[in-house]
DNA sequence: ACTGTGAGTGCAATCGATTGCAACTGGAGG
DNA sequence: CCTCCAGTTGCAATCGATTGCACTCACAGT
């Protein structure tokens, strides 16, 4: 591999100035003609530089950390390709990794990933509680923390959740019962608290332990053994409304016959469901592009304002929604 | 962020020491009781190596490039999880990229990855005639180049597609057709192959432009153009089956009454398509784990035998199937 | 007493790119 | 003619960890 040093000599000037003449930034301190002098031997011998020299020097790498906790969860791969796109407009590459929801294993996947350089960090991650390390860019995508003062981006859960309650009150329902996501994250907890907030009295409301399919199953079981005689459940979000299609199966319910289910998220294939899944519709990879966008700003500039982008959502109204039972 | 320097500093010893006790492999040269002093002292201080300085001293990164063709088709998700658990077992961390099937783009990201000292690849990505740089170690995963010398880990699709033709024939179907994958790609060639071989004949073909469900649409309805009274279709992959489903819609024909259609991959919600499709099931996660492994032997002994990897498959059968129309 | 041995440690070079500072050049201004 | 300045370029230090080589020292063998 070809070193600045030998691109320096066959443009016959020194590595500082080959140096200089390869970096745009610095570009305007040499002279046109060397500039071109420089650039066609670099082309010519095919030169890459060495990122490690580099990285060791300027301390940066223009690598992010992307931390999930599972790329098998669907709504992650559009996200997670949003934000490899944004990072590449910067000339910014991703190191992936999952957790799997366990905090100790994000702590060493964050500490590993720290110490190959990574000049930022993208997490999709964190618990309400979360005290992030402040030194290092830090973007939270489809999650916040309740202290603030971290950049994140998020779809809008709380219009999200609003628009689907009004979806069933409009049909009829009135004994609308939530299985709710994990109460420590921030996106089960937001959609807790806006359901709430849009039925406005005591609803009957279980915690799934996950976003998966199986923690909605359980959810949905227990909320039913409280409530038998429900006529809408507002799910935590896609996978665990799958949950509930196989809970309400599983006691002899129909949807949308016996009971409406919604979703949020509208991952791939909600559509194929049987029935097919209401769901709110949220811009998977918009999120990542603009959680990219954002933190390649928190890296230009760490000390700006920490802000809050919320993207819009969008109601889709599919078979898995209908008239209340009575 | 403490240096190697402060931590030698701080046991009373020399940085080379230093770095010898924090060094697994160099720790036998070094005396016991000053490997613990070293140890503590690199504890109380909270000491990470610069992973630059040590990239560009030893030229290795502990980092692996994987490029995909996209993480939104639903196959990658779980080979790219099973990477990254594979690749983690030896401390390795995976660089991901996505080239949507574009060769320039993929050129651009092999380039600026092994910029970054990425130590080795997995490839999801080439194509049947690609001439891979042989200087770095590579992996295929899901893919094989005609040449051979290339390690690569895919599932069986020989097998597979013989499972299918044989339970198709077993339900009394002759008139069978192949939407098939694309040519350039070693998956679409080789399924194309063995259908061939397992319907001894000359079989009625259509390639799909890509692994997509509109291509399969597309070249689904060119299929029935040409041939009208298939009874069953062999697609690509789960995608193209997609397609199939939709394109027989449109031409007024239901599955599996009028015809009978199979996928391969088996991607997740395969069970939840209107029919449930019959489908080669492979061992998605496993493959990816045992492409991390295989890299990883490939870095330690780049001049060891380029394996073949070949995981076996199972045939999984849903509604998408039934008996022959006549 | 002397040499040989081997364990343990220190020294200093090295990896490749970046950058503050110095040096040089030619021309403008005094 | 001298000074000064802007425009370019070179010099050398620097980032932090690794590693070949040399050195020290204690001890065993003769």
């Amino acid at each position: 591999m070809p070193t600045i040093k030998d691109v320096a000599d066959r443009a016959g000037v020194h590595a500082a100035t080959a140096s200089r003449a390869l970096n745009s930034a610095t570009r305007g301190m040499v002279n046109a003609r060397t500039v071109t002098r420089v650039l066609e031997a670099a082309k010519a011998l095919g030169y890459a530089p060495n990122s490690a020299a580099r990285s060791l020097r300027t301390r940066t790498s223009s690598v992010a950390g992307v931390i999930i906790p599972d790329l098998r969860n669907p709504v992650f791969p559009p996200i997670v390709r949003g934000i490899e796109d944004g990072l590449r407009e910067a000339g910014y590459m991703a190191l992936l990794g999952n957790t799997d929801g366990d905090a100790v294993r994000e702590r060493e996947l964050f500490d590993a990933m720290r110490g190959r350089q990574t000049d930022g960090f993208i997490l999709a991650t964190s618990r309400r509680d979360d005290a992030l390390p402040a030194e290092v860019p830090t973007v939270l995508v489809n999650r916040r923390t309740d202290a603030g003062g971290v950049p994140s981006v998020t779809a809008d859960n709380s219009v999200g959740v609003h628009m689907l309650v009004r979806a069933l009150v409009h049909l009829g329902h009135s004994r609308i019962g939530h299985v709710a996501g994990p109460r420590h994250l921030s996106t089960g907890w937001e959609r807790y608290r806006a359901f709430v907030d849009a039925m406005d009295g005591a609803e009957p409301v279980t915690f799934a332990e996950a976003f998966t399919e199986d923690a909605g199953f359980e959810a949905t079981l227990r909320l039913l053994d409280t409530v038998p005689d429900l006529t809408a459940i507002v799910a935590g979000n896609d996978l665990i409304a799958l949950g509930c299609y196989a809970a309400l199966a599983s006691r002899g319910l129909r949807v949308p016959e016996d009971i409406s289910v919604t979703g949020f998220n509208d991952i791939p294939f909600a559509d194929r469901q049987r029935p097919g899944l209401t769901t709110i519709r949220i811009p998977h990879y918009d999120i990542g592009l603009e959680s990219a966008r954002l933190l390649l700003e928190r890296i230009a500039n760490p000390a700006g304002p920490a802000k809050r982008i919320v993207l819009p959502v969008e109601l889709v109204t599919r078979g898995s929604t209908g008239p209340a039972r009575n």
